[in-house]
DNA sequence: AAAATACACAACCGCGCGAGC
DNA sequence: CGCTCGCGCGGTTGTGTATTT
């Protein structure tokens, strides 16, 4: 979109994808199945780069991609998981089938970032019911990001071990994310020597 | 009706990580 | 052990569209 229908020195178009683009690269797909995205776009007969190749299959070719609006149950999920993950917007894709990173990315831009992580508390924080008060009280603390990276993997295993497929609700994807607070919990009372 | 502004989203770029050599 | 390559991720940009003035 940025140079439609450009093409650097390479000689490697850019920019927005014509209808024949997204048909050769399915075709390709489908016929051959991924082996590897920078050598693909030879064979497929597309002048993009392998990267550029990935990007359009991963964010809108893909079978079982979601289009449209994001449900409330999809926004819920989101904040949820945002205010644990921060900005890991792949590991929060995973938690929501059929949607990819990037879309989540720009709905969180477009639509969630106004809103911020302090409505999320607000929102969600009962002030009888501690358990609810994980969400980040500061959007920019590095160092809770940092160590939230630790634990992801734990968290991402956790996701792809609990059953999730589309028509799982959102309350069980909520649930099983506020037993990932348990997770961050007890790592942060064991501690990380080392680490602040 | 036209211009200005805001919003939505596809796509690009750079970086880091892991695997293979 | 170090280097190269390919992949995936997150941040950011640019353009089309909708809304407001």
């Amino acid at each position: 979109m940025r140079t439609p229908n450009g093409e650097m020195n390479t000689g490697l178009k850019k920019g927005s994808w014509s209808l024949e683009e997204d048909k050769k690269l399915v075709s390709y797909v489908n016929r051959y199945g991924i082996w590897n995205w920078s050598h693909m776009p030879k064979y497929a007969g597309l002048s993009r780069s392998g990267k550029n190749c990935r990007l359009r299959w991963m964010n809108y070719l893909k079978p079982n991609i979601k289009r449209g609006k994001f449900s409330k149950e999809e926004e819920e999920i989101i904040l949820h998981s945002h205010s644990l993950l921060g900005n890991r917007w792949s590991a929060i894709a995973t938690r929501l089938p059929g949607r990819t990173d990037n879309e989540i990315k720009n709905y969180w831009h477009t639509h969630l970032k106004k809103r911020g992580s302090h409505n999320l508390v607000h929102e969600t924080t009962n002030p009888n019911d501690s358990s609810t008060s994980y969400a980040f009280q500061d959007n920019d603390n590095k160092n809770t990001q940092h160590q939230l990276n630790h634990v992801t993997d734990i968290i991402v295993t956790q996701s792809s071990t609990t059953s999730e497929d589309d028509n799982s609700s959102s309350t069980s994807i909520i649930s099983s994310i506020e037993q990932e607070v348990d997770i961050k919990d007890n790592y942060y009372d064991i501690g990380s020597p080392g680490t602040v």
